[in-house]
DNA sequence: TAGTTGTATAAATAAAAATCTATACATTTA
DNA sequence: TAAATGTATAGATTTTTATTTATACAACTA
């Protein structure tokens, strides 16, 4: 930590250094517009607080000491420092305005905060506007490019994006706690078929993710209820009207629910979070900034 | 040159560099021991002038900027740059006691002063014993080991030396101006055999260069006087009682004198300075700092 | 040697930086 | 919701730093 006895104050820097560049005491007084007792006061000052002679005078001259031009040294350097910070704090300064504009799969909205939250922070000036609908809105808005980035779960057909891995989604299956099929090991997808379900509506991405799945697994379910948000299945669910289909991270907010993962066979569906901005759009300064840092600190290491 | 301007104190940056290491402003006013509001204020006082927000506080947590990370890797530098300084100019602390001995061959005494004024002037602490006398007296004090160095024009015999060339000493004959030899090109050895010559005393360095010098060209000199002192040799030879022949350094001292140099054939005899010291002696700081001096700034290139 | 130039000291003052107390506000925790 | 914890603001005060004027001194320069 910085030690600030001892340590000469800014401006005898200032005064010193100026008297190493021009060797005399009054010219330093003229150049910084003041008194020459006031320089003469101050450098000695200095001196004195360092232990060190910096200069001595014989007759009207001025002779910098060795001591001195290690002191000489010091402060140029101490003075690349701080031109250096304010190059740097000036770039700063272009993102203390600007709007990130990010569109998200609202499946994903759980975990967006922890990641828009530490940028925030580093950048407290910035704006964020964010919008949150599910799948096939965000496809559409990425179609008309109106956003910076997108997170989806995988990148949709016919747009040029540069996408990144980003979180692992999970989609596993809910019911609650008291349901028959509760502490069950090894639930086969069979038995699935004959329990009423709740799911996510047509085009989100959750959707798009079961129905693939079904597919492929040759399984068909009964849909009892179809709704546009997740909290809203999570209450139902909790209500026991049906089991659900949801990611994890929609799940494990805190509360102590009344909701229970259940051992599916062949669950949980992995899939990826991608983030994602078209190829062609350019980048804003704190576009580019946000790029930087999910690189940076979000990228899925493999 | 250093900016006062817009440039934090050092004790605004000592106090963001703790809350950079702490996270908390009360934590800092507890440790530095001053009172919360202090460290608040000053904090903010800071960013202002920096036109940076440097931390966010959000709730109770503090949050550090990516400025506010800039600015406290400037900390760092600043304070290393200052414990950098803080061991150099303690180095040089020891150099601010001690007494550097030297003894010097009289007909070196006119260039002493030139290679020990900018010394001294670095390390205005240090005192220097300087011993002139004629060359039998250096050599004697440097058998027994008196000194730290000594300035000889060649090294004694029998003594384990270090030497370095140090400055060319020409030895010239000198005439009253009104001389009839005065303004005679190219002068012989076996002219000079006819004229009166004042000479150093035996035993000196000068004389000791003139019998070598006219034993190998095989004249001898007419000695009316022998005088223990240039300046005293100076004296007579300008009010004409005769020759005399001495270093070059030991003329043009500024003084428009009544001397002149004759152009004699085959002089000036040429002869080196040297700076010496004992090998086995053990070097004080204070001298090897001296030392170094004499080679980076008067060693010479040949 | 007188005048000029450059620096040092003293004493008073001004300006600035830093601090405090008291209080209010906001957020988290119990 | 009350208590605890952490920060902000206001206003007064203290301390430090910086500066000035007036004067003295010292060393060059003409």
């Amino acid at each position: 930590m910085l030690n600030t006895k001892n340590t000469p104050s800014i401006r005898q820097l200032q005064l010193f250094s100026t008297l190493v560049e021009h060797q005399s005491i009054s010219k330093v007084a003229e150049l910084l517009h003041i008194s020459q007792p006031s320089v003469s006061i101050q450098l000695k000052k200095m001196a004195e607080q360092l232990e060190t002679e910096l200069y001595t005078i014989s007759g009207r001259k001025v002779f910098i000491t060795e001591a001195g031009q290690a002191v000489y040294r010091a402060i140029q350097s101490i003075d690349t420092t701080f031109s250096n910070l304010q190059i740097e704090l000036n770039a700063f300064k272009g993102l203390q305005a600007g709007t990130l504009k990010i569109a998200v799969d609202s499946t994903a909205q759980y975990l967006i905060s922890k990641v828009l939250s530490p940028f925030c922070h580093r950048y407290p000036k910035i704006d964020v506007q964010l919008t949150i609908n599910n799948r096939q809105t965000m496809v559409k808005r990425l179609k008309s490019n109106e956003d910076d980035f997108y997170i989806l779960s995988n990148s949709p057909a016919g747009v040029d994006v540069i996408q990144m891995p980003f979180i692992t989604n999970s989609l596993v299956v809910v019911a609650n706690k008291k349901h028959e099929l509760t502490r069950q090991p090894h639930i086969s997808l069979n038995r699935l078929q004959h329990y009423p379900f709740i799911l996510r509506e047509q085009g989100s991405g959750t959707r798009q993710h079961i129905e693939r799945f079904c597919k492929s697994h040759n399984i068909k379910l009964i849909e009892r209820m179809t709704i546009q948000s997740n909290e809203a299945i999570k209450q139902f669910v909790a209500e026991n009207i049906g089991l659900g289909i949801l990611s994890h991270h929609t799940l494990n907010q805190g509360e102590s629910s009344d909701l229970v993962v259940l051992d599916v066979d062949n669950f949980p569906i992995n899939s990826q979070w991608y983030i994602m901005r078209r190829t062609e759009r350019k980048l804003t300064l704190l576009a580019s900034t946000f790029d930087d840092y999910m690189q940076n600190e979000w990228q899925l290491k493999s």
